[in-house]
DNA sequence: GTAGGGATAAGG
DNA sequence: CCTTATCCCTAC
């Protein structure tokens, strides 16, 4: 879809949301390097060699990505006190109707306004992993016999600007699972039990195309449900039977039914060689909570606040078969509000946790390039979620703030569940928005861009340095969109505001929430507050 | 003993 | 293949 809206570079290409999201940030300082900043689904530069362009003392950049910083693998400490100032969004006003934010936040993908320094959050995938479960990409890479990894997309790097471009954003291809690889998966689950499945997936005897720890457990269900029912249902006589193979022939008659069932019949699976039962694993069976386990739990907190292990010991609560730590995780589900109350961590962390997430996410962690917005943030259809945690135990990360909380300051519109169209926010609103933490060269920055603060939501302008020549596998719903969308200016009632505001920075924000000890926000300045200050 | 977060099961 | 609830591991 060729257009000529800017610069030479576009003439072929109409930028959408998703160049936008990945446009290097318009005030980085070296504009000579504009040339060599590409849209990641063209080649954008892999974060390490952005990074090591870099210069060495970028604090926060190393922070983020170098390797050689110390972190802990699990939890991250609320001691890294690396502090972004990031825009907040007001909370709604309680009377007024609830709005709802548009669902595609393509601004949280930019860097800081203020960290002018950073190259953009790119959502490339590392090119050298291969479409692995993350975890085990060092693996797959390092650790492998090198014949079994696959070509190092950066031996190409000639041309950067095709292989991503070329892979859906979504949707993992579908492949069959080969002889070969059912074969190292019944091995493994001969050598390391069922349940193992990362402990196979890493062993080093075996090679899968591709699969994830999830692949070969499903993989198992499909090709030996019998045994893998048995040991889900026969927990006490785990493990001793040789007959679990032959326990359910009726089923394994259905294969005769069609070509496309795969369960392995037991003598095929003699004939592989596989002639002992498949042992489970030590791990315990589900238990799932009654209303009235729940409805305990919920008074065993208001009586013992996070003390675990006195929950379970209330006599009153009856909670002797599970454990700690189970309680904290139902609780941690099941009242998620409360759960997050009861830390004592500060709003701070949360927020840094929540930005690493959407780092994370954004660097395209999993087997995806599609830059997609955390869902917490964008999914109306999950907004449910946020009213009734309870219901289905849905929300399980707990969001930097509700939809439902959200106050734009006017009416929307009226829509709920299916409002039809993605609503894209120009990233520039953060330039805008962060001008004040930007000193005066963000701001002169942010100057240059031409942000209006009323009227970033229009269709933004490309620049002229990272117009990508083309998107071919652009989802077809965000090239549809973008352009139809409702800007804030045409939102806002006009004339209302100035034009002109500035948001008090994110760790304001998070000052006054940890007042109140929650995230609430009930301290916190409304879209009027802050335009009238 | 608790928190954070990964792994797995289960269901869709 | 995806999502979510539950279970598990480990740092603190």
């Amino acid at each position: 879809m060729p257009s000529a809206s800017d610069g030479a570079k576009s003439d072929a290409y109409r930028p959408t949301s998703i160049d936008f999201i990945n446009l290097p940030n318009p005030i980085e300082p070296s504009q000579p390097q504009a040339g060599s900043q590409k849209h990641p689904l063209n080649g954008t530069p892999h974060l390490e060699k952005a990074r090591l362009d870099k210069s060495s003392n970028n604090d926060l950049f190393k922070l983020i990505l170098d390797p050689s910083s110390e972190r802990s693998p699990k939890r991250q400490k609320a001691s890294e006190n690396t502090t972004l100032d990031l825009p907040k969004l007001p909370v709604r006003n309680p009377t007024s109707k609830r709005l709802r934010i548009p669902p595609t936040l393509s601004g949280l993908h930019h860097p800081p306004p203020d960290a002018g320094l950073l190259p953009s959050i790119s959502v490339e995938q590392p090119q050298v992993i291969p479409p692995r479960q993350p975890d085990h990409a060092f693996d797959s890479v390092v650790a492998r016999p090198a014949e079994q990894r696959e070509a190092p997309r950066e031996a190409e790097p000639a041309k950067p600007d095709e292989a991503p471009a070329q892979r859906p954003p979504k949707a993992r291809q579908r492949r069959k699972w080969s002889d070969q690889e059912t074969h190292d998966l019944l091995q493994g689950v001969a050598q390391f039990g069922i349940g193992s499945w990362t402990k196979i997936l890493n062993c080093d005897d075996y090679s899968f195309n591709n699969r994830t720890a999830l692949d070969l457990k499903d993989r198992f269900r499909v090709c030996c449900p019998s045994s893998y029912k048995k040991l889900k249902s026969s927990k006490s006589t785990k493990g001793d039977s040789t007959q679990d193979k032959s326990e359910t022939p009726t089923k394994a008659k259905k294969s005769n039914k069609g070509p496309a069932r795969e369960e392995l019949s037991p003598s095929k699976l003699k004939e592989l060689g596989f002639t002992q039962p498949f042992v489970n694993v030590g791990r315990r069976d589900r238990h799932e909570y009654s209303a009235a386990e729940d409805e305990a739990l919920l008074r065993g907190f208001k009586r013992h606040g996070n003390s675990w292990s006195s929950i379970r010991k209330d006599p009153d609560l009856d909670f002797t078969s599970r454990r700690a730590a189970d309680l904290r995780d139902r609780f941690r589900t099941r009242y998620p509000e409360e759960y997050a109350k009861s830390q004592p961590k500060s709003a701070s962390s949360v927020a840094k946790r929540a930005i690493e997430d959407s780092a994370e996410k954004a660097s395209g962690s999993e087997s995806d390039v599609a830059p997609e917005v955390p869902k917490a943030l964008l999914s109306s259809k999950d907004d449910t979620a946020a009213t009734r945690p309870a219901a289905t135990g849905k929300t399980s990360r707990l969001p930097l703030f509700s939809l439902d909380e959200v106050f734009l300051g006017g009416q929307f519109g009226n829509d709920d569940e299916e409002n039809s169209e993605p609503i894209v926010l120009d990233r520039r609103i953060l330039d805008w928005a962060g001008a004040d933490a930007g000193k005066s060269s963000s701001n002169d920055a942010s100057r240059n861009t031409g942000i209006d603060p009323l009227m970033t939501l229009n269709l933004p302008k490309p620049h002229s340095h990272t117009v990508p020549t083309g998107l071919p596998s652009m989802p077809s719903a965000i090239q549809n969109n973008t352009n139809s969308l409702p800007s804030l200016a045409s939102v806002l009632p006009e004339n209302a505001y100035p034009d002109q505001i500035e948001l008090p920075s994110l760790m304001q924000m998070l000052g006054s929430m940890e007042s109140d000890g929650r995230g609430g926000g009930e301290n916190l300045p409304s879209l009027d507050d802050l335009f009238q200050s």
